[in-house]
DNA sequence: AAATTAGTTCATATCTTTGTGAACAATTAA
DNA sequence: TTAATTGTTCACAAAGATATGAACTAATTT
């Protein structure tokens, strides 16, 4: 019943991850900074949009920017972000097998 | 441009991650399992509104249930969440201190 | 059998997030 | 100066998440 307002912080910080445009940004980003026309061009989709979601992953502490005067480069701003994606990207991975075990017993 | 689904179901798991009653329970849960009714007294608010954020939890993998013909114990299904938590945590406190610095700055 | 305990399910209202396209700003190149 | 380039900002509609209280189910106790 304590500290609910740090919960909140803290759920905030992990809401970041919650879209699929940002974890894939997270994950391109994971082999260092690139301009944001280059992301744009990874990903794919409205320019308008992928905007959005870096402001967002910015104002969380997640990515940082260095602007150029003809590029913005967006970057991981620490690794323990990639580290936290790929642990539960482990998590993922061992449901699908739980899931596919299960699929495997009910069709023997 | 390449494997969107996997990034959907990436960010479904970590979607998990995204709300401060969630982020209190596998708080809670980083102890041991524990029971319904116990988690209940520890976090405070509605049965119901605990009883449907659980069961998120559950199917997107990141809790387990036994029952029990008393009691639904649930725990953290891999200690990987817990870790992945806490590196988000640790993201969060060096937001916070970043933001700190910049007060102190401005205010200097 | 009636009442408790322990929790789930459902419907609903509200709030938030998302994607979209158009408009806008700032810098650089022609 | 005009036109490109590189993004950001805005308004809006559609979809999704959240909290709430009532109703419900299943097992246990009285």
């Amino acid at each position: 019943m304590k500290d609910k307002k740090v919960y909140e912080l803290h759920a905030e910080v992990c809401k970041a991850l919650g879209n699929s445009l940002r974890i894939e940004v997270i994950d391109i980003l994971q082999k260092g900074e690139l301009c944001f026309s280059d992301i744009l061009e990874e990903t794919g989709g409205l320019k308008s949009n992928l905007s959005q979601h870096l402001s967002i992953m910015v104002s969380n502490g997640i990515l940082k920017v260095r602007k150029d005067s003809r590029c913005n480069y967006y970057s991981l701003s620490s690794s323990k972000v990639a580290k936290a994606c790929s642990l539960m990207r482990e998590v993922l991975i061992e449901n699908l097998k739980k899931q596919q075990e299960l699929h495997k017993s009910i069709l023997k």
